[in-house]
RNA sequence: GCGCUCGUAGCUCAGGGGAUAGAGCAGGGGAUUUCUAAUCCCUUGGUCGCAGGUUCAAAUCCUGCCGAGCGCACCA
């Protein structure tokens, strides 16, 4: 499959060489899917652009660029202003798409240049579950890791989990004096979190307990033995229940290095900074000014506080250098929310002057919102827990598919339920653009008509469908070479072969939705397709043709969908 | 006050220099002796917040304004 290329690789090359012939530059030669299936499959506007720079008319520069055109497959028509468009011949998709079943990658090209990314998402806080603030990041981070991946870069997923902070004092307080072991061991992140909310409200009526707190936190910061090992304990716990969210997720980190890693690199850190002229004292704490950067001169840094404490600026600092002796990174993504748009902008600034010249991007996303347009949470006003979002999401789908199919087993209607429960949760999130902030919805993100994860997986659900009766009919399926007639094949077939090109397109601008549009574009072709063309009633050569086609369909869906962190049932 | 992000159909959202601005839901009308109707087809619906500017071409880029949300010195 080394010399397959996808459609628009294909034009591209050769409109270059057009270009070449009537002596426009190459940089314009910019091929996009056709608008509408009118205007035939592919277009470029680069004779109107051409013509405005070379004072020419666009359409005698478009004929030009027609004439010197070289593919046999493809006829070029000439519209509007000066746009070209191409249209494929049915035999030339039929070919190009039957390759394709050859291909374990389905046409999705390796990168030419492989590169290193760190990927860093999720981040929950240890001694407080997870909630609705973290599941964009942590969504969206698994799901760039995988198609990263699968692209060929080297990728390091790194969990930076807040594991340190001043919320130990209250606590390690806490655990010393109301620790229920009952509830450590049934709920253990829901004990800390009583402990931690039951020391709060004490302290506010008691200064003699608020002074024990904060002599709890110094000792534990002075590595006191004891505070060290409780701070142990709740780590590990909190880890553990993470842990078991993020494998009902199917996530997985390649390291958890959370901000305790790097606290003794913190104090010399600063020093070093200040000794740099780097950083400077303000106002008794160390800052970073940044004289060069117009919207950053009044926004300060700040890395040490005037107590001699350290922020998660510094840590962060601390981050970026170690990644960078450890990993020389090409590039460091942070999935993060995008209130944190100013840190970012501000450690991205810091790097720079480090000279660290990796590609930092701040992958910023919007909010989740409620009903009522604000941003989601109980009736109690907290923060909805991400556990409870995965049992109801499980709930819910269990509820239709019992509905829809009271025979399946018992088991087989769990198994079902986690993979389209779980999959609609992620499919609405990832279905957005990343920088708006979204209403949640339950009956939105779980119906079956729409851009959803359920309406995509029953397109593969039917698939798999037709091939167990196709088993039942004849012992031997075969697969033969894709002849394409009806025009629901035929788009069906486009759709097929643009997957290739679709993969390496979200990474551009880091945004899946491109990838969910895509697929769900896929999945109504398919419907389409399979209300117009029987399969299993057609004529050995059409069956054989259709079984390939839906075959590659199904293939694309689940591979799709494996890229954005969801599974696919054999039925639902 | 400064900054960031966003204003597109009744609702939820795509589209981020190109052709007559698209989907889903909701509303209206159809299709089922079936390979899963959990679907498909047809249809109603829009001064792309407002005003200027750049361009052969602006929802898209620039400026200003209005509106919403969020940040901006010792939390993360």
């Amino acid at each position: 499959m080394n010399e397959y290329k996808t459609l628009h690789t294909l034009l591209t090359e050769r409109l270059v060489e057009a270009l070449a012939t009537v002596g426009i530059n190459s940089e314009l030669a910019v091929v996009t899917m056709a608008a509408d299936a009118r205007f035939g499959d592919y277009q470029t506007n680069a004779a109107m652009v051409a013509a405005k720079q070379l004072k020419k008319n666009p359409r005698e520069l478009a004929q030009q660029i027609v004439a010197s055109f070289q593919l046999e497959d493809c006829s070029l028509e000439i519209a509007g202003a000066g746009f070209i468009n191409f249209r494929f011949s049915n035999d030339f998709l039929a070919k190009q798409v039957t390759t394709l079943l050859q291909d374990a990658r389905i046409g999705v090209p390796v990168a030419n240049k492989p590169r290193t990314i760190v990927i860093d998402f999720s981040s929950p806080n240890v001694a407080k579950p997870m909630h609705v603030g973290h599941i964009r990041s942590t969504i969206l981070g698994d799901s760039l890791a995988r198609i990263a991946r699968f692209l060929g870069h080297r990728v390091i997923t790194d969990n930076h989990i807040g594991d340190w902070g001043t919320q130990f004092g209250k606590v390690i307080y806490g655990w010393k004096h109301f620790l229920n072991e009952a509830a450590l061991v049934s709920a253990p992140v829901n004990e800390l979190v009583r402990l931690y909310r039951e020391v709060n409200a004490l302290e506010e009526s008691d200064p003699v307990l608020k002074a024990a707190v904060r002599e709890e936190l110094v000792k534990l910061q002075q590595g006191d033995v004891e505070n060290l090992s409780i701070w142990k304990k709740v780590v590990q716990l909190s880890w553990k229940e993470f842990e078991q969210q993020y494998q009902l997720l199917s996530i997985s980190f390649d390291e958890h290095l959370g901000e305790s890693f790097y606290n003794e690199a913190l104090a010399p850190l600063v020093e070093r900074l200040i000794k740099e002229k780097i950083a400077q004292e303000s106002e008794g704490a160390i800052v970073i000014f940044f004289h060069n950067h117009p919207t950053l001169l009044d926004k300060p840094f700040l890395i040490r506080k005037s107590d001699g404490g350290f922020l998660y600026a510094t840590t962060d600092i601390a981050t970026l250098e170690y990644r960078e002796q450890r990993w020389h990174p090409d590039a460091v993504w942070y999935v993060c929310g995008v209130p944190q748009q100013l840190h970012f902008e501000q450690l991205m600034a810091v790097a720079r002057r480090l000279g660290l010249n990796s590609d930092f991007r701040h992958v910023a996303f919007g909010s989740i919102l409620g009903e009522d347009r604000k941003m989601m949470k109980t009736r109690s006003g907290d923060n909805i827990e991400l556990g409870s979002l995965l049992k109801e999401a499980i709930d819910r789908a269990f509820q239709i598919v019992a509905e829809k199919n009271p025979d399946f087993s018992l088991e087989e209607k769990k198994e079902i339920a986690r993979t389209i429960g779980l999959g609609a949760l992620k499919y609405a999130d990832l279905m957005q653009h990343r920088m708006t902030d979204y209403i949640f919805s339950w009956d939105k993100m779980l119906s079956f008509q729409g851009n959803t994860a359920p309406y995509l997986q029953n397109a593969y659900v039917r698939i798999r469908s037709i091939f167990r009766k196709a088993k039942e009919e004849s012992e031997t399926i075969e697969l033969g070479s894709i002849c394409l007639q009806e025009e629901a094949e035929r788009a069906l077939a486009l759709q097929l072969l643009q997957f290739g090109e679709v993969i390496p397109a979200v990474l551009f601008d880091l945004r899946p939705n491109v990838l969910c549009l895509a697929l769900y574009e896929l999945a109504n072709s398919f419907h389409r397709f399979y209300e117009q063309c029987p399969i299993l009633k057609a004529e050995d050569a059409i069956k054989q043709s259709r079984l390939a086609l839906a075959e590659l369909t199904a293939r694309v869906l689940k591979e799709g969908l494996e890229l954005l962190g969801i599974g696919v049932p054999e039925r639902m």
